[in-house]
RNA sequence: GGGGUCGUGGGGUAGCCUGGUCUAUCCUGCCGGCUUCGGGAGCCGGUGACUCGAGUUCAAAUCUCGGCGACCCCA
C-alpha cells in the first residue's frame, strides 16, 4: 500500500474531495444553473443504474411489484393529510399556471408520494384478500430546499427516490413489514459495502403521520452522520384521511394498516465516500460501472503484440460477463493508469513486453494498490475471485473504520466535544424521556438519531437526569 | 432563521485594496503536428474568460446597489 491510498485530503478537506471525485469521476455535472439541480454524467448513470439494479433485485424477491405515479398531485388531495403536509409546508414546488391560463386547482410537484398514491390504494383495495399490497417506485421528488444543496446529498431535485409503501390487514402484519424491510435495507447496504447503525427516530423526529420511524444512517469522512434510509410505521394515520377500509372474512370493515420506506441517490454519495481516498472514489465491483480497465504497454518494434493479447483478453472476459473497458487511447500508459483510479475502477490489467513474453498479466488493484501477476491461462478464474475478495474486503475496511467512530461516553461535556470536533457517533444512556433526549440535542450541539435498533444498551445513568438509563442513543452530527 | 466570504477561458488561478499601461497572468485541459510509451512525458503551433442587470465616472475585471450562483459559520 503506497502514497496512493492516502486519506488526508479525503478526510481534512471532505467537501472539497467530495466535489472534486463526483467531478474527476465524471459522475455527476454540477453546473446546472438552477441550485440544487444538477446533471448526471454517462458514468454517474451507469453507476446509478448498477445500484438500482441490487435495490430492484431485492424488491421483487421479497414480492413487491414496481408501479409509477404521476408527478403532480392536486393541491386538494395533498392537502387532505393536515398532519402530513405540516411536514412539507414551505418545501413544496407549485405548478400554477397552463400555458397562459392560472389553473383553478394549483399542482404540486411530488415531495414524496403518500398523497398520491393513497387514494388510489382507496381505489383498489376492497377486501382482506387484496392485503398485502406492496408497491415501489423509483420517481424525481422536489423539495424546495432552501439550505445549502450539495450533489447527492441535498437536492431540490432528488431524481432517484426509491419509495414502497404497503398496506396490511393487522398491525402486527405491518411490524412485521417494518422489521422485514429492515432486512431487506440491511442486505442492499451490505451489497454496497456501506456500514450503518439503525435507530428508531425520537418521537421529535418521526415523519410526519407515522406511528414511528427507523433510520439507516453512515458516516461521512468528515465525521457527520448522514441518514441514508427511513422506514416508516404509519399505522392507520394515512388510511383514516384517505378512507382505506377494506372488508374482513366476516363482513366487518376496518381500516389498513401501512408502511412506506425510502432510499435515495444519497445511498451513492454514501459508496463514493466510504470507500474513497485521496486519488476519489473507489467502486466495489458489485456496482462500479467499469470493473477491469485493461491497458495495453505498446513496446518498440512490436506495438501490435500487446494490443493484440489485450483485445483478446478483453473480449474472453467480456464474454464472462465482467464489465470490461479496453484503453487504447494513444496516450502514455501512467496517464491511462492515473484517469481510470480516480474513476475507481477497482481493477486494472497491464499487457507489456514482458508479459507477452512471459504469457502473464500485470494486476493492479484499486483499493490497496496491490500489484501481482497472473497467468494469461487462468485470467478469467482469477479475475473472478479477485473481484470477489475486493468486494468482501472493501465492505470490511469500511466496517472497521465506522465502527472506530461509534463511541461510549457518560459525560456531556466530553460528548459535546466530539460533536465539536465532528469525531463520529457517539452512544450513551438515557432515561428514555423526551425532555431529556431534548437536553442532549442544546447541550452537545450535536442530533439524536435514535435509540439502537440492536438493543445495545449501556448501562449507568442518563447524563442529563442522572436517573437509571433505561436505553441508550446515538448522538451525531449530521447532514 | 441569522451572519459572513466569494464569482476572471472547460478546470484551478494572478490582477481588484489604490479605476486608465488589461490587447487580462500562470498552471491545467482541449485541437493539430512531431516525438514518446511498465506511473500524471517533452517540444512546436492553436483554442479559450472578466456571472447578469442597474448605477457612479471622461474611463469599470477593479467602486456602489440588486438578481442569480458557489462556499463557510452560527441557531
Amino acid at each position: 500500500m503506497g502514497a496512493r491510498m492516502k486519506h488526508e485530503r479525503w478526510k481534512n478537506n471532505f467537501s472539497e474531495w467530495f466535489d472534486e471525485a463526483l467531478w474527476n469521476a465524471k459522475i455527476m455535472e454540477t453546473r446546472y444553473p438552477v441550485k440544487g439541480l444538477y446533471v448526471w454524467l454517462p458514468y454517474g448513470l451507469k453507476l446509478r443504474n448498477r445500484v438500482l439494479a441490487i435495490m430492484r433485485e431485492l424488491l421483487e424477491e421479497t414480492g413487491h411489484e414496481e408501479v409509477l405515479f404521476p408527478l403532480l398531485i392536486p393541491e386538494n388531495l395533498f392537502k387532505k393529510e393536515a398532519e402530513h403536509i405540516r411536514g412539507f409546508e414551505g418545501q413544496v414546488y407549485w405548478v400554477t399556471h397552463g400555458g397562459k391560463d392560472k389553473l383553478d386547482v394549483r399542482l404540486a410537484l411530488r415531495p414524496t408520494s403518500e398523497t398520491s398514491i393513497y387514494p388510489m390504494f382507496a381505489l383498489w383495495i376492497r377486501s382482506h384478500a387484496d392485503l398485502p399490497l406492496k408497491i415501489y417506485q423509483i420517481v424525481n421528488i422536489f423539495r424546495y430546499e432552501t439550505k445549502m444543496t450539495k450533489p447527492l446529498i441535498r437536492l431540490r431535485e432528488v431524481t432517484t427516490f426509491k419509495e414502497a409503501h404497503t398496506a396490511h390487514a393487522t398491525s402486527e402484519d405491518a411490524k412485521a413489514q417494518v422489521r422485514a424491510a429492515v432486512e431487506t435495507y440491511k442486505k442492499f447496504f451490505d451489497e454496497l459495502g456501506v456500514p450503518y447503525v439503525i435507530t428508531k427516530r425520537p418521537s421529535w423526529d418521526t415523519f410526519a403521520g407515522a406511528e414511528y420511524s427507523i433510520a439507516f444512517d453512515t458516516l461521512a469522512p468528515d465525521g457527520r452522520a448522514l441518514q441514508v434510509g427511513t422506514i416508516h410505521n404509519l399505522g392507520q394515520n394515512f388510511a383514516k384521511v384517505y378512507g382505506l377500509e377494506y372488508e374482513k372474512e366476516g363482513g366487518a370493515h376496518e381500516y389498513v394498516y401501512q408502511t412506506c420506506y425510502g432510499i435515495s441517490e444519497r445511498v451513492i454519495a454514501a459508496a463514493v465516500m466510504v470507500h474513497g481516498d485521496d486519488l476519489g472514489p473507489c467502486f466495489p465491483p458489485r456496482v462500479a460501472p467499469v470493473q477491469i480497465v485493461i491497458v495495453p504497454i505498446p513496446f518498440k518494434g512490436e506495438e501490435k503484440s500487446a494490443e493484440k493479447v489485450a483485445k483478446r483478453i478483453a473480449g474472453e472476459l467480456k464474454a464472462a460477463g465482467f464489465r470490461v473497458h479496453l484503453d487504447e487511447r494513444d496516450l502514455r500508459p501512467g496517464r491511462k493508469f492515473y484517469e481510470w483510479e480516480r474513476h475507481g475502477v477497482p481493477l486494472r490489467l497491464e499487457i507489456g513486453p514482458k508479459d507477452v513474453k512471459q504469457e502473464q498479466v500485470t494486476v493492479v488493484r484499486r483499493d490497496t494498490g496491490e500489484r501481482f501477476t497472473i497467468s494469461l491461462k487462468v485470467v478469467n478464474r482469477e479475475v473472478r475471485k479477485i473481484l470477489k475478495q475486493i468486494n468482501k474486503e472493501m465492505r470490511a475496511r469500511a466496517w472497521k473504520s465506522f465502527l472506530n467512530s461509534i463511541r461510549d461516553l457518560k459525560d456531556l461535556g466530553e460528548i459535546k466535544k466530539v460533536m465539536d470536533a465532528r469525531a463520529g457517533i457517539v452512544r450513551a444512556p438515557w432515561c428514555g424521556k423526551e425532555a431529556c433526549g431534548k437536553a442532549f440535542e442544546e447541550k452537545t450541539r450535536g442530533s439524536v438519531l435514535g435509540e439502537e435498533l440492536n438493543d445495545k444498551r449501556m448501562k449507568g445513568v442518563c447524563p442529563v437526569c442522572l436517573k437509571p438509563a433505561k436505553t441508550s442513543v446515538l448522538i451525531a452530527k449530521t447532514y
